[in-house]
DNA sequence: TACCATCTGTTAAAATATTAACAGGGCAAA
DNA sequence: TTTGCCCTGTTAATATTTTAACAGATGGTA
């Protein structure tokens, strides 16, 4: 990629990332599907958001559609891989093979070819040597081992509250990059490791909030 | 609760929801380990916010602490539950006892007391009819019924993404009030009914940008 | 050809969200 | 008791994100 296309993406706000890889995501269905070309108002409609945003997204990424046309999704899915994926990929490991582990070890297989899941990490003995869900598991203590031999990114955290301390310390350790944590206790990390925390709990208890509230106007607007 | 809290709450942006979601479970976290207050810079911390964050957020809500004590933590975890839960607490359903629907289930079960999974929907016969994770299990047809019946306010979508139209349809009709996707492909619900969509490799993609910028700006240095 | 509808691309404005700055107050140590 | 430190609460400033507004361009149509 030139220079100038970098110095493009460095300056991208997260939001725009994220909305990126709802694109391509919704993208990739669209070109299953043998559509061609896709109108900012098409993306944004299936986004939940304005077309304006949609073609804002673009122009940061300094992607030009055909006026009348729309964007060449073949394009555009190109473009955005450029941005987001490494050229040879990135490995990533599963820190706690437990319920939630392979869950997101099923849900993230095979999805992205940038982003392989190289390796599990769980301390129960009947897990370690073997294969889950063709992902080969570890013991802990292997963890800087296989991070350096796997040339492992990012880790995915799954394991319980009480085991977050001693499982951070052994992926800064490892020398890990990213760390993308599904644990409702926050992590930890030197800032040269980027982190992103997601708890489901929140998100319900978003969802109940404005359940609530609506609840409470309707009842308002009743009497 | 008074009329002039309601109000107050009515305005809470978004984000400082959120965050409040946040810094009850780090406070429960906190009391069990018999801590009685708490300053604003130690629950920044834990969240990996600033200080001033946490007080903004608090006075929005029209928390007052203890000067050089804090606050009060159990005072401000019932404040929170009064914000965010229902008095009486909200049923959830979860849609898809596949894989990610038990982690889900299995993940938040008895997490929050207002907040309660009472069912489960898969269209596989061999677990209709049946408890999964002690979640009794029904058939898609009988989501209305049950919905009814078990005063259901909020679902978890959970199903592969080709039943993501008939299931919203189903659910639209059963007149839910809440809908948590954690499907890739985005739903459409009438604006009635409170969305979130979350999917993880969205999550998981910006962690993989960030960490590929990371790598390209040591690179930049190193020359 | 002239007009109209409908896209894109971009700048300007508005709305949100975060951070800085500082007043006010209480406790502790000198 | 006075000084200094370290809290909270709040307003003001800044930064970020979204939305509005509109110029420009293309193709269909009368």
């Amino acid at each position: 990629m030139v220079k100038e296309t970098q110095n493009l993406i460095k300056g991208l706000p997260h939001k725009t990332i994220e909305r990126l890889s709802q694109y391509r995501r919704a993208l990739l269905i669209c070109l299953e599907k043998g559509k061609e070309y896709i109108f900012s108002h098409e993306i944004a409609e299936i986004q939940h958001i304005t077309s304006v945003q949609v073609r804002r997204d673009l122009m940061l990424i300094g992607y030009s559609g055909t006026l009348r046309k729309g964007y060449n999704i073949k394009e555009l899915i190109n473009l955005i891989g450029n941005i987001i994926d490494s050229p040879g990929g990135i490995n990533v490991a599963i820190i706690g093979m437990g319920n939630l582990g392979r869950a997101v070890s099923k849900y993230l297989t095979h999805k992205r070819q940038k982003l392989t899941i190289v390796a599990g990490f769980d301390i129960n003995s009947k897990k370690i040597g073997n294969e889950i869900l063709g992902i080969p598991c570890y013991a802990p203590d292997e963890m800087k081992q296989i991070v350096e031999e796997k040339k492992i990114g990012i880790a995915i955290i799954t394991v319980p509250a009480t085991k977050i301390p001693e499982t951070t310390k052994r992926l800064i350790n490892a020398g890990i990059r990213g760390v993308l944590n599904f644990t409702p206790t926050p992590v930890v990390v030197p800032d040269n490791i980027f982190l992103e925390e997601y708890d489901m709990i929140t998100s319900l208890e978003k969802v109940a909030f404005f359940v609530k509230q609506a609840m409470i106007e309707e009842e308002e607007n009743r009497m």
